[in-house]
RNA sequence: GGAGAGGUGCUAGAGUGGUUGAAUAGGACGGUCUCGAAAACCGUUAUAGGAGCAAUCCUAUCGAGGGUUCGAAUCCCUCCCUCUCCGCCA
C-alpha cells in the first residue's frame, strides 16, 4: 500500500509504474475520494468540537441545577448531522481503500524497464559440477529417474489429494527433509533465527503482505474459518512482527523458517505440468528480513547471497536475473530470481525469488520502528526470499547427479543429513 | 463442545455515564545533587488524522465493530483473543 498523500503529490509516476506491472488502478477516483474525505473530516470535526464543549456547559448547568433543555435539544441535531457525516467518511473511506489496496509498489530506480520476462537482465552466472555427467549423453530427465529409483509415487500422490500433490517415498523423503535441514543448518550458522510458523492465516495477515485482496483466486481458502493455506512462508514470518514497533538495535532481524507451501495455480493449468515443475503442494526455507530503509538494498543484496550460496554448496549450475518492471511482483519494489538449470527441460527454473518491498507491506501490515529515542515512528523495510524451495532444486540435482548406472549420487554436505551417498 | 473470569498507556494496575489521554506505582529518558555512581528530589514519557507559513489549535483512539445517550473506558449487542474448570481428542 502507498500513501495517500503521496499518491497526491506523485500522481504521474504511480500511474507510470502501475501501468508498467499491468494494471490500471483509478487514480483520479482515489484523489477525488480523499479530495471529498477532508472536506468530510473538517465539517466533522468542527461539529464535534462543539459537541464537546456544549456537553460540558450541560454537565455545569446540570450540577447548578439549571435546566439545559433548550442546549439538549440543539445538539439532538448535532448528532445526527455528525453521524450522517461519519457514515459518509466511512464509505469514501472504504471506496479509497478498494482503490488503494490494487495499486502496486513503485519499483526502485535501478530496476529495468520491460514488458515482460524476456526483458529480465541476467545478473550472474554460476558453472558448477563440470562436466556434467549428464550433459555427456546418458540424459535422464527428473521424472523418469525419480520413477525408477522409486523416490516419488505421482500416481498415489494424485489418488490421495490430486495431480500437483507428490508423495515422497523411502530416500525420496529422506533426501527431501535433508534438503529442508541442511538449507535451514545453513541460514541459522548465517545468522538467521528459526521459526516454524502457522500454515493457515487470517485474512489480515494475507492483506498484509499483499497477497489479499488482488490474488484471492490464487489461494486454498478454510471458508468455514475464514483461514487461508499460506502460499509461501513470507506470509507467516512477515506478520510476525504486525501492529508492532521494532528496536532499532534489534534491525536488521533477520528470520528464517521451513514452511508447507499451498497454491491454486489457477489460470496456469496446462503450463510446466510435468513432474515437480509446478505444484499445488511443495516445500520451502524461507528468508525474511526487517531492514531500515536506508540499509534495505544492502540487505538484498546479502538474502539473495545467503540465497545463492544453497547452490554452490551442492555445485548446482544457476544464474542471478534482476526482473524488469513489468515482471516484478505487485507489492514488489526490486526482485531477484534465482534459476537453476535444468539439463533434461533445457530450460532454467526458479529456484528464489528475493525482493525488496520497501515500505509496502510495512505499511500495510503496521510494523514500524523509532530510528532515535524521540524521533518519530517510521515504516520497516521488510525483504524476502527463497532459500530455497525445493521442487526444481531436487530436478537439477536428480538430473545433474545422475550417474551412468541409473543412480543418483548426493552431493558431499547433504550425505550427513540424508545417512546415505547414493540412491 | 459446555460453564465461568477477563481484555485499560512501555509494564503492572485504579476507574462513580459528565474537563479521564485517562489516578497510582514501576520502567525508560532528561535534570538537580555527586569526583563518579547509587539513593533522593524535580520534570518528561503516546499514536493517527485535519487546519495553519509557524507557534499552535482541533478530532479520534481504554481488544474490534455496531447501538443507546446531549455526552460512553463506564450501559446494551455482535465478534476476536487470553485464562480457569468440565467434556472430547491427541
Amino acid at each position: 500500500m502507498l500513501d495517500t498523500k503521496f499518491i497526491r503529490e506523485n500522481t504521474e509516476r504511480v500511474l507510470r509504474v502501475a501501468h508498467a506491472k499491468h494494471t490500471n488502478p483509478d487514480i483520479q477516483g482515489l484523489i477525488q475520494c480523499d479530495e471529498r474525505r477532508r472536506a468530510i473530516i473538517q465539517q466533522a470535526q468542527d461539529l464535534k468540537a462543539r459537541r464537546n464543549s456544549v456537553s460540558e456547559e450541560i454537565a455545569r448547568r446540570k450540577k447548578a441545577k439549571q435546566d439545559a433543555s433548550d442546549l439538549i435539544t440543539e445538539m439532538k441535531t448535532v448528532a445526527d448531522t455528525i453521524k450522517r457525516l461519519d457514515d459518509e467518511l466511512r464509505s469514501v473511506e472504504e471506496q479509497m481503500e478498494q482503490i488503494a489496496l490494487f495499486i502496486p509498489n513503485l519499483t526502485h530506480e535501478s530496476v529495468p524497464h520491460g514488458s515482460d520476462a524476456s526483458q529480465n537482465v541476467e545478473i550472474r552466472r554460476y558453472d558448477g559440477i563440470q562436466p556434467c555427467e549428464c550433459e555427456r549423453g546418458f540424459r535422464k530427465d527428473h521424472v523418469t529417474l525419480a520413477k525408477e529409483r522409486g523416490i516419488v509415487d505421482f500416481e498415489r500422490g494424485a489418488k490421495i489429494a490430486g495431480s500437483g500433490f507428490p508423495l515422497y517415498v523411502g530416500k525420496g523423503a529422506q533426501l527431501e527433509r535433508a534438503l529442508l535441514n541442511f538449507m535451514l543448518e545453513y541460514h541459522i550458522a548465517h545468522g538467521y533465527t528459526e521459526v516454524f510458523v502457522p500454515f493457515l492465516v487470517n485474512e489480515a495477515s494475507m492483506r498484509g503482505t499483499g497477497q489479499l485482496p488482488k490474488f484471492a483466486e490464487d489461494m486454498y481458502a478454510c471458508q468455514a474459518d475464514a483461514l487461508y493455506l499460506i502460499p509461501t512462508a513470507e506470509v507467516s514470518i512477515t506478520n510476525i512482527y504486525r501492529d508492532e514497533i521494532l528496536h532499532a538495535s534489534e534491525l536488521p532481524k533477520k528470520l528464517c523458517g521451513y514452511s508447507a507451501c499451498f497454491r491454486r495455480e489457477a489460470g496456469s493449468y496446462g503450463k510446466d505440468t510435468r513432474g515437480f515443475l509446478r505444484l499445488h503442494q511443495f516445500n520451502k526455507v524461507e528468508l525474511v528480513k526487517f531492514a531500515k530503509p536506508q540499509e534495505s538494498y544492502a540487505e538484498l543484496e546479502s538474502l539473495v547471497h545467503d540465497a545463492e550460496a544453497i547452490l554452490k554448496a551442492l555445485q548446482i549450475p544457476y544464474r542471478v536475473v534482476l526482473l524488469c518492471d513489468g515482471d516484478t511482483g505487485f507489492s514488489s519494489a526490486k526482485t531477484y530470481d534465482i534459476e537453476v538449470w535444468s539439463p533434461a527441460e533445457q530450460k532454467w527454473l526458479e529456484v528464489s525469488s528475493c525482493s525488496n518491498f520497501e515500505d509496502f507491506q510495512a505499511r500495510r501490515a503496521q510494523i514500524r520502528y523509532r530510528p532515535e529515542h524521540g524521533a518519530k515512528l517510521e515504516f520497516v523495510h521488510t525483504l524476502n526470499g527463497s532459500g530455497l524451495a525445493t521442487p526444481r532444486l531436487m530436478v537439477a540435482l536428480l538430473e545433474h547427479y545422475q550417474t551412468e548406472s541409473g543412480k543418483i549420487h548426493i552431493p558431499e554436505p547433504l550425505q550427513s543429513y540424508c545417512g546415505f551417498n547414493s540412491i
